[in-house]
DNA sequence: TCGTATGATAAATTTTATCTATGAATATTT
DNA sequence: AAATATTCATAGATAAAATTTATCATACGA
C-alpha cells in the first residue's frame, strides 16, 4: 500500500494540535480513527513522527524534518482543486479554432473583436485551413472546434448551425445579366462558370448550383481564393458564384462586377460550428454560438 | 469526500499512456477501477481531465492546464517517502543532549571528536545544567538525551549506565593524610569537607560519603564548580571529594594538591544516558553508548 | 460483416477506514 | 492517598471505498 493525503492531513492537524484528540476533533474524525491512520503512516515511512506519551505528544525530529514537506503536499493539493474548480468557469483558457479560408476573412473580423470584449480569459488560436484538414485536426485532438460550411461531408461531429450564407452570382458590368436586379437559377444555364480550387467545400456547393441550374465550370481554371475569383470577373473572364458573406470584403462599391441575388428559395450554405461528439465543452460552444449570432 | 494521491497517479498515467486500459496495466489495477476513480477525480474536481471516445482518449485543456500540478504532487510525495526512509538511518540529524557540569567539561573534549568522526551525519546540540533541569527539559522534549549520574532521582525514565566514575579525596600538601597512598572511608571522618553548591547531584553524592564516612561539611561554604573546589583544597582551606573523571583535567601534575584513592570497595557515581521511556531513539542511544565506552 | 479493440457499467468482493467500547497510564483534584 | 479525568492505544464491529469479474455498446479495420 501507499501513503495517502489523508494521512498526511492527519499528520500535520497532530503536529498543529500536539494532541491526537483535538487533532481528531479538527479533522472530524475520532481518534482512534486518526490514531490508526498514523500509525499506518509511521509504518509505511519506517520513521516514527510522534513520541506519544500518555500526557503529551512530540514531534521526532525526524517528524520534524518532514512535517514542512508534507505541508507542502497538502497546500500543493488545494492548489490543484482550486485551479480545477476555477477551470469550470466557462470560456476561459485556450481555444483551438480551426476556420475555412472562404469563411475566416470575412466573419473573423467582426467576431474576434466581440469574443475578446465579453470573454477576455479566452485565448482564441485560428488555425485556417480546408474542411478535410480541419476535420483531421479535429479528430487528433489538435482542434477544438472548427466554423465551417456544414454542407461538407464532416463525419460523426456535433454541429451546431450559425447562420444561412446565400450565394449571389457575380457576373462583369457588360455581362447580359448585369442589368438584372435578381436572378434564378435557371438565368445561369450555359454561363461559365469560375470555381475555386479542389478542396473547398465552397467549390463543391458552387458545382452543386451550377448542376441545378445547367451552367458549367470553366475548363482548366481553378482560383486559390474568392479574390482571384472576383478579380477574373472583373477581367470580364467569366461569371461566379459567391457567397453574400464575403461581398462586403471582396467587391469593392464601384467596379465593373454586378453582384445579383438569387430570388428565393435562395442557393446557400449554412456556416455552423464543429466539434467532437465527445468534447466535454460543448456547453462552451453554445455559449460561443450565441456570442456569434446575436 | 477528498481527492486522493491514488487518483491522482491514475490521471498522470492515463495522461502518459493516452489509453485507461494501458494506464490500467501500468498501475496494476483492472481498467474499471481505475476508470471509477478518475470519474470520481473529476466530479470532485467538477472539470472533465479526458475527453474519451471508444477510439481515443484525449486530454481536455482543463487536463492540460492540470497535469503538471498533479505531477508535481506526485514527485513531492515520493520525496516525501525517500526522505523519511533516508530518517531510519540511525543518529543522523540533530542530537539534542543534556550534560551536566560535573561531567561535560571532563568526558566530551574526548567523546565529542569521536562521535563526530563516526556518525558525521549526526549534528549535536549541547545544554549544560543541573540535573533536575535537564530532566524537566528532556520531558518537555526540548532534550532528546541526558549524561548524568544515574544516582540522582531521575523519575520515571529509562537509563544506560556507562561507565562508574569512583570519588577520591583531594588534601592540602601539608593535610595529615598527604602521605598516605590509599584511604577508607573512615580515615576522612571528622574532616572538614568542601562541596558543590545546592542542585549539582555530585554535592549529594559527595554528601552522602560524608554521611557514611563521618565527615562533615564545612559550614558556609558551597563551590559553584569543582575547579573552585580544588582551588580551597589548594589553599588549604580543607579537603574535598572528587570524581577521579575530573583530575585529568582539574588537577595540575605538580601542586599543592595530592590525590587519595579509597580502598575497594571506592565510593563512586555512575555515568550514564537518560531519555524518554517513550523515545523512538533508543536504539539509536544504544548505538551512541557503544561508542562513548569502546 | 465479422472480429477485435476500447471505455463504460453493474454487481460482487475485498480492502480500507471509521466508529464504539474499553483499557492502561498518568496527571490533577479532593 | 484515593478518586477523577484525561490521554493515547487496542479490539471488534461496521461503514465506506476501491477493486475485480463479467458484460455491454461502440467503433474501427480486415
Amino acid at each position: 500500500m501507499n501513503i495517502s493525503l489523508r494521512q498526511l492531513e492527519y499528520f500535520a492537524a497532530v503536529a498543529e494540535w500536539l494532541s491526537f484528540r483535538d487533532a481528531a476533533d479538527a479533522c472530524f474524525v475520532t481518534q482512534p480513527g486518526l490514531s490508526a491512520q498514523l500509525k499506518d503512516l509511521e509504518r509505511l515511512l519506517g520513521v516514527q513522527l510522534f513520541e506519544r506519551s500518555q500526557r503529551t505528544v512530540l514531534l521526532t525530529p525526524a517528524g520534524e524534518t518532514l512535517l514542512p514537506l508534507a505541508r507542502n503536499i497538502l497546500t500543493a493539493t488545494d492548489e490543484f482543486v482550486d485551479l480545477a474548480r476555477s477551470l469550470t468557469q466557462p470560456l476561459t483558457g485556450t481555444l483551438r479554432l480551426g476556420v475555412i479560408p472562404t469563411v475566416a476573412p470575412y466573419l473573423l473580423p467582426k467576431t474576434l473583436p466581440a469574443l475578446r470584449q465579453r470573454y477576455p480569459q479566452l485565448q482564441v488560436r485560428l488555425h485556417e485551413d480546408l474542411t478535410h484538414r480541419l476535420l483531421e485536426m479535429l479528430s487528433h485532438g489538435k482542434l477544438d472546434l472548427l466554423l465551417v460550411a456544414l454542407e461538407a461531408d464532416l463525419g460523426n461531429v456535433s454541429t451546431l448551425a450559425l447562420t444561412t450564407d446565400p450565394f449571389v452570382v457575380a457576373v462583369p458590368a457588360r455581362h447580359r445579366l448585369a442589368k438584372r436586379k435578381r436572378v434564378t437559377e435557371s438565368d445561369i444555364a450555359g454561363e461559365q462558370v469560375l470555381l475555386l480550387d479542389d478542396g473547398h467545400c465552397l467549390r463543391d456547393q458552387a458545382l452543386a448550383v451550377c448542376h441545378t441550374s445547367g451552367a458549367s465550370e470553366i475548363g482548366d481554371f481553378r482560383a486559390s481564393s474568392l479574390n482571384t475569383l472576383v478579380q477574373m470577373v472583373a477581367g470580364g473572364i467569366g461569371i461566379t458564384l459567391l457567397p453574400r458573406l464575403s461581398l462586403e470584403v471582396e467587391v469593392p462599391q464601384i467596379s465593373q462586377i454586378v453582384i445579383l441575388p438569387f430570388r428565393k428559395p435562395e442557393p446557400s450554405r449554412t456556416i455552423g460550428l464543429v466539434w467532437r461528439t465527445t468534447s466535454p465543452r460543448a456547453h462552451e460552444f453554445q455559449l460561443l454560438a450565441e456570442l456569434l449570432v446575436p
